[in-house]
This record gives C-alpha cells, structure tokens and sequence, in this order.
DNA sequence: CAAAGGTCCTGCTCGC
DNA sequence: TGCGAGCAGGACCTTT
C-alpha cells in the first residue's frame, strides 16, 4: 500500500534509530518476496555499520560503506524498530539485527515487498536506474511532464502512476491529485492542456505534501516505524467515498476501474 | 467471487 | 517484414 508519504514516514522513523549502527546480524523467516531475499546477506552485513537511510520513490535506500540495502513494502509491507527479542508474528518475513539489542522488522502479508542488496551505484541498479524524477524535486515540472503526456492516449491517471513519468504516485494520491486538479481520471494524457497539466503538478506535490505532514494514510496494514497509523485519512476529498458528495460540487463520488484500479473522481466537477 | 496501498512481464497493435 | 513504443491484461500473494 505504501506510496511514497508512506513510504517517506517510515524513513523518517527508522533514519534516527538505524544510522550510525552496526548490523549484528540477520534474520530471514521467509525468503519469497517479490524477488527471493540474498541467501548471504548476514555474511555481508554482519559487523558492518549504516551510514544513512534515505528514498527514492517507493525505495528505502540503507547506505553501507560497501554496498546498498534494498527494501520495498509492496502493497502490504510496513517496517519497525523493536527489541530484538520481540516474538515474530506470522508475516514478520525479515530482521536486520542491531547493536543495542534492537532491530528493523519487515512485516509483508502478500510479500509484494523486496530486500535485496548491490554493491554497486544502487541509481544504477535494474529496478532503480528507470525511474522518472521525484515529485516533490524541480525536476518535475510542467515541461516534464507536459513532454511525457504528448502524444500519449492512456488514461492521465495511469500516465501519473507510472514510475517512469514520475515516482511515488499509487493509487489512492493519483485520484486525490486528479480531483485538486479537476482532471478526470480516464482523459487521454496526451489531449489535456499544459495549463491544466501545470496545475495537476502543483496538486500532486500539494497531496504528498500534505499527506507526509499527517504520517502517510493508513487504510489497514501501514503503520509507522512505530506502529501507529497515518491521520490522512481523514483528509482524503474522494479517495474510499464513493457515493459522498463531492467537496466542491456536491455531486456523488464514483468509483470506476480506471487500469484495473479503483478510481475515485467526481463525475460532475472533473474533466 | 471481489477487492486491497505495487510493479513486472507478456503479447498485442500501430506507425514508420 | 522488422522493429520499437505504447498500452492492456495478467501475474505475484494473503486477508477480509
């Protein structure tokens, strides 16, 4: 589920506890995740130390001298730092075992997820050298992604959601988003003008924004490295309401598969 | 049987 | 015919 103010909260959470520590070891309960998990990696990682924690898009990047950590939550993972001794739970699929007697916990019930490690540039690695620009960085702007629409008859909301055009948007901030904008979810990217394009990257860095400051959106699975929920839940205009009255106009919410997704938009006040 | 927050892969169509 | 880009659909997995 994590999109990326999830996904953004979590690294905030775990940055602290895990930087400058040493990896004591690590546990591996399940090793089928979306990619199958190292079979050495407690043998690379033991002893060494986490430089820094950072992201990019869905990505969590833990930074050692030699090499790189990586972890995706997929649809249904969530991450937390506990005493090492805590009894796992079903999911409970992967530990990184810390000095102190703590570790980072990696809870995935549809194991969508990934941990994998590169001792290169991970920029370089296969499922990060692709990526489209973050978007809360200047490098998405309305010449990028008015270049990427061009020509393009897929669905806007699809063309948002693609983390070649642009990283971190899922589901449920690209309908946000498209609602801020007055964009409806299915209109062919391609014949949508600049001027409403420009306004539908100012609603898209406005959503993430808005939803980091609140902790991410907790619909079941995702906490925080805490285990609390996201708040901004509570915020979201259509997401989850079909049927409410739309904020702005008063007409009922829809909900269609928009790419085999649910889409929520208002069918009266976005075009 | 349906749906859930993600992403990758396959195979089709279209235009050059 | 061949090739690449773009696109739709399916696959992965568990729980509610």
């Amino acid at each position: 589920m994590p999109e990326l103010p999830e996904v953004e909260t979590t690294r905030r959470g775990i940055a602290p506890l895990l930087e400058g520590m040493t990896v004591a070891g690590v546990v591996v309960r399940q090793r089928r995740l979306r990619h199958p998990v190292p079979a050495r990696l407690d043998a690379s990682l033991r002893g060494r130390s986490i430089e820094t924690v950072t992201r990019r898009g869905k990505y969590l990047l833990l930074h050692f001298h030699h090499g790189t950590l990586l972890i995706h939550l997929g649809m249904s993972g969530s991450l937390r730092v506990l005493p090492a001794d805590t009894p796992p739970q079903k999911h409970d699929h992967f530990d990184l075992v810390l000095d102190k007697g703590r570790c980072l916990r990696l809870r995935d019930p549809r194991r969508f997820g990934l941990v994998l490690w590169t001792r290169d540039d991970p920029a370089r690695h296969p499922l990060l050298s692709k990526l489209g620009p973050e978007p809360l960085s200047r490098e998405f702007d309305t010449d990028h992604l008015a270049a990427q629409a061009k020509g393009r008859r897929v669905a806007i909301k699809n063309l948002i959601m693609n983390s070649q055009v642009v990283v971190g948007v899922g589901n449920i901030y690209a309908s946000e988003a498209l609602f801020l904008a007055a964009i409806h979810p299915a209109r062919a990217a391609g014949k949508i003008s600049r001027a409403r394009l420009e306004k539908l990257v100012a609603a898209i860095r406005q959503v993430l924004r808005a939803a980091i400051r609140a902790g991410g959106t907790s619909l079941r699975d995702f906490t925080d490295s805490e285990g609390r929920p996201g708040y901004f839940r509570q915020k979201l205009k259509v997401y989850g309401r079909a049927g409410e009255p739309c904020p702005r106009c008063g007409a009922p919410i829809r909900q269609k598969l928009i790419g085999q997704r649910s889409s929520f938009y208002c069918g009266s006040c976005q075009h």
